[in-house]
DNA sequence: TATTGCATTAGAGTGCACTTCATCGTTTAC
DNA sequence: GTAAACGATGAAGTGCACTCTAATGCAATA
């Protein structure tokens, strides 16, 4: 029930316990129940690490927040940054990509021979 | 002198160690001296390597080209799936990119209002 | 009522890919 | 000749981001 964002249970409580997300509120029973801006949060923090950002950098954004709106332009540049870092991570993995392609087609043409040979 | 290929010289040694790289020969004083194959091979790697190939897939398809040439099949598999995540990985980058761009316009626009007040 | 299954916790463990340490030998520049 | 700079070694350490364990509690179903 916990787990329908694409995180784990644990994954949350392990968010929770280093400050990425805030402190739960619980029911009743001391479950936690999470509201839509502790969803909305764990959204976009998600998509923050799905593209790499270090949790430490996230945490400092969310600190930034916190400290009021003179922190703006330090936010700014907090993710001017990771978005540099992005650019070059799908620079490299375009590389990657382009040479992976030239070795498959490599075998693909390989295959191409062998069944030339027996054709024959 | 050794590590003028993107890896320290550390590097290169865990890489032997660990198979990555084949047992690379020495001079007279036991210094390695690295074949231009060797290289080649070393730069192959660090394509992969820098596109977040796992060390163990690529110690994987070194085994199998050691094996042959009846496990190209199987090479060109491993290479696919890496292709599969490579392209998963653009994906999610693109998306975090989507992401940090509305946040960073977001906070040009706060600064744009700013100014504005200030010069009102 | 008993069982199943999700919830809780602190803390330890995992996996990956290096990276550093301590100590030693060799080469090179002055 | 000597010191700086690089090369060698095995073993231990680092940093990141989870991930799992063990013990326990609550809630819904048969």
């Amino acid at each position: 029930m916990t787990e329908a964002m694409g995180v784990t249970a644990h994954t949350l409580r392990y968010y929770e316990k280093i400050g990425l997300l805030p402190s739960i509120e619980r029911d009743a029973s001391g479950y936690r129940r999470y509201t839509e801006e502790d969803l909305n949060w764990l959204k976009f923090i998600t998509k923050l690490r799905e593209s790499n950002m270090p949790i430490r950098d996230i945490l400092q954004y969310g600190a930034l927040i916190k400290e009021g709106n003179h922190t703006r332009a330090a936010r700014k540049e907090l993710l001017q940054q990771h978005k540099e870092y992005i650019e070059q991570q799908m620079a490299l993995l375009q590389v990657g990509l382009e040479i992976v392609n030239e070795k498959i087609m490599y075998y693909q043409e390989k295959e191409k021979g062998d069944q030339g040979l027996c054709q024959t």
